[in-house]
DNA sequence: GGACACG
DNA sequence: CGTGTCCAACGCAAT
DNA sequence: ATTGCG
């Protein structure tokens, strides 16, 4: 999955290393003549210059439970150190595993002896491809997140799995691998009572330096420059063991670990003004006490979010005053300016630098129980687990918290689901900004690939949506949106977008509607007109889903949907279902509109005219869903979860609630080919339609002499009571559902 | 994508 | 300048 | 309470 997006953290931190102090002399461990007979892992396999990979540090403060229960109580260093005849590695953030092979037979026991084999059948799988067909090793189990660090969180979806299916699902979703350091046996023999550095030659030999398993990697002696490459990459912390240690297995005194992460509180003193609009403040200003008086350390700028801006911002306002409270400590330019030491926040950073500033200051949240005057310097403290702060003497229990990073890889309907992968791609720099209340979009990256698989870039996506701006409009105008943004095209990570971020500019309408989940106001953005559409479009919004209601009425839809979704049915099946759906409107004299999803479903509208409550409506839809189903029990279903489908096609009415977003028509989908969800006349639904005829290119075209088919879905309601009667009328005939 | 901080 | 880090949803029902 | 789904 990312195997590819982690190979330049690895290039750098060798980088980092070579260029390092003395240059670091990875010294090979002499060969076994034991197991002289084993050739390298690979052709002319040296091992030159290899250096640990993967980076680390999310999750648990500790390198997992594992690690700490089974390698015993590694003393904590405050500061790297080199030492000769030491050994550093990468701290792992994953779970302990022993995996063992006997030829075909490969077992892998956690940290207390359960087999966890069937829980992580791809390592077994790569353990037994190995060359080497005899071998016991020791290592840890990882998993990833979306910028390739190692990430105990997602971890743990894998960790409580027992049922070969969960896993087969858990597989595809939570990719792991396997980093050895120490190998207990190899061929037959029992390395355990050789020095460490022997240890890993064998290591080398038996597995490859990358892959689902693979050697984790190691320096003698040069910890401190290890340490600063590790810092550099966010990784968590590096272990120091000694090189001649035999194998225990068990706690180990000469075992260090240094961590990376440190984290303490530190006085608010000021802020900087912004550089773009939007944010309240820049930076804070934040610093310590020394001998009775506040000494500026750093700015921070980074790890607040907009309602943390919005929450300090009055409290900042109130403590305004004049001078600095740093005195001649820090910066004083009129981009600067203070407030009364009486706040105090906490800062996550990697180090204190030499002239008693911070590197990679990030704001983690402000901490009223803590006096600034009691704030002072702290040597010693690193960071807990980023989260929630946790004892040290943690059960393996799971506790969710990450970053939250969740990939939302939107779906909608009948989705791709094809999650992006972070990749390195281009980095631009570029700004969309409000010049001055001028109602004009700055276009940033339109040469960006965004459908790399047909060549459209962003600039085509703007394109598209300014050109059926006409046309989609009507659909938007003063209803609250969700964006569904693709920054990094539609092989790139991708979020939805609800809350229109502070630096918007003013002229593009949002709506507030209150959130009962998270208890505050959503600034919905409102695209009325095709300047807003254009600047949504260059943040890299692909979908636009929109509300059924307008403002003013947002409790009252203008439309209905029953949402079509094969999901492997086939779509023969789909266009049966929409056809079967329009007889029984014809039947009942309601009216329909069709347009295809954009991916492989299609959607029907009813116009409602805002005549009933979204309640209603939806009650309404599971009456139609119902007719539908009956009407086509072989092939259509009510049933939500996939595995109840059985390959049928799922008439989904649950889509009509308050706050619930279709695809709005027009709409481009992340899919090869850039389709689009197209209205469609009812004369065109039939086992011709491709829905991937309509897209970025084709659409436009098609409507220069075409009417919106969809136009009726905005105007006069049909009416529920009549429909009822004739419903009734309808069960009198065919019997009941 | 856009906001920071750093080198 | 370029680089890296952080942030950007929610409402359900099913188990 | 956590997950699956859209
Ligand atoms: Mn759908
Ligand atoms: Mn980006």
């Amino acid at each position: 999955m990312d195997a590819r997006a982690h190979e330049p953290e690895r290039e750098r931190l060798a980088a980092a290393q070579e260029g390092g102090p003395g240059r670091l002399g990875f010294r090979r461990a002499r060969a076994l003549s034991a197991l002289r007979h084993l050739g390298p892992h690979r052709a002319g396999d040296a091992r030159r210059g290899r250096v640990a990979r993967r980076p680390a540090r999310a999750g648990r403060g500790e390198g997992g439970a594992q690690g700490r229960a089974a390698r015993g109580p590694a003393t904590l260093a405050e500061k790297p150190f080199s030492r000769r005849g030491w050994v550093f590695e990468i701290k792992y953030d994953g779970v302990r595993v022993i995996a063992e092979r006997r030829g075909d037979q490969v077992k892998m026991l956690g940290r207390s002896g359960e087999d966890i084999t069937a829980r992580y059948p791809e390592i077994a799988e790569a353990l037994g491809a190995l060359a080497v067909p005899h071998f016991v090793l020791d290592g840890e189990i990882v998993a990833y997140d979306e910028s390739g660090r190692p990430s105990f969180a997602r971890l743990q979806k894998r960790m409580l799995l027992s049922r070969p299916r969960d896993v087969a699902a858990a597989m595809a979703r939570v990719p792991v691998r396997a980093v050895f350091f120490d190998c207990l046996a190899l061929e037959g023999c029992d390395l355990r009572k050789l020095g460490l550095l022997d240890r890993k030659e064998c290591l080398a030999r038996a597995l490859p330096p990358a892959g689902v398993v693979q050697a984790g990697d190691h320096v003698e002696e040069h910890g401190e420059a290890f340490f600063e490459a590790a810092s550099e990459m966010g990784l968590e912390g590096i272990i120091a063991k000694r090189g001649d240690s035999p194998y225990t297995g068990k706690r180990s005194t000469d075992w260090v670990k240094v961590k990376c992460q440190r984290r303490q509180e530190f006085v608010v003193g000021g802020y900087t003004d912004p550089r773009g609009g939007g944010r309240h403040f820049g930076a804070l200003h934040v610093g310590v006490y020394e001998d009775g008086r506040l000494v500026h350390v750093t700015r921070v700028g980074s790890g607040f979010d907009d309602a943390m801006q919005d929450k300090l911002w009055p409290q900042l306002q109130s403590l305004a005053r004049k001078d600095s409270p740093f005195g001649d400590t820090g910066p004083d330019t009129r981009a600067d300016h203070w407030v009364e030491p009486r706040l105090v926040c906490e800062v996550r950073f990697t180090e204190w630098t030499a002239d008693g500033g911070l590197r990679h200051p990030i704001f983690i949240g402000m901490r009223d129980d803590r006096k600034p005057e009691d704030v002072r310097r702290e040597e010693g403290r690193e960071a807990e687990s980023e989260p929630l702060p946790e004892s040290d003497v943690a059960s393996d229990d799971a506790q969710a918290g990450g970053d939250g990073a969740s990939d939302g890889v939107p779906s909608d309907d009948a989705g791709d689901g094809g999650a992006g992968e972070a990749r390195a791609g281009p980095v631009a720099r570029g700004g969309a900004g409000s010049a001055g209340g001028e109602r004009v979009v700055r276009l940033s990256n339109v040469k960006k690939t965004f459908w790399p698989d047909d060549g459209y870039t962003k600039g085509d996506l703007i394109g598209y949506y300014e050109t059926v701006a006409p046309l989609m409009l009507p659909y938007l105008r003063d209803r609250p949106i969700v964006l569904t943004r693709y920054p990094d095209g539609i092989k790139g990570k991708s979020f939805f977008q609800k809350d229109a971020p502070v630096f918007v500019p003013d002229w593009v309408r949002t709506e507030s509607v209150y959130s009962k989940d998270s208890e505050r106001d959503i600034k919905y953005f409102v695209l009325d007109d095709v300047e807003s559409l254009r600047y949504v479009a260059n943040m890299g919004t692909i979908p636009i889903h929109a509300w059924s209601a307008r403002s003013g009425s947002l409790e009252r839809p203008d439309w209905l949907v029953l949402d079509l979704d094969p999901k492997g049915a086939p779509f023969a099946h789909v266009i049966e279902v929409a056809l079967a759906l329009r007889r029984i409107l014809d039947d009942l004299e309601l009216p329909g509109h069709p347009k295809t999803s954009g991916a492989t479903g299609l959607h029907v509208l009813l116009p409602l005219g805002r005549r009933y409550t979204h309640e209603e409506s939806k009650t309404f839809a599971r009456l139609l869903a119902t007719l539908v189903q009956h009407e086509k029990p072989e092939i259509s279903t009510l049933a939500r979860p996939l595995h109840a489908r059985g390959g049928k096609v799922y008439v989904d009415w649950g889509q009509n609630g308050h706050g619930n977003t279709i695809v709005a028509p027009y709409s481009l989908r992340p899919l090869p080919g850039a389709p689009a969800s197209c209205p469609l006349k009812w004369s065109e639904v039939n086992g011709r339609l491709d829905p991937a005829r309509f897209n970025l290119r084709t659409l436009p075209k098609r409507f220069e002499k075409l009417d919106d088919p969809l136009a009726g879905v905005l105007g006069p309601g049909l009416d529920m009571g009549t429909a009822i009667v004739a419903i009734e009328e309808r069960m009198h005939r065919e019997g009941p559902p």
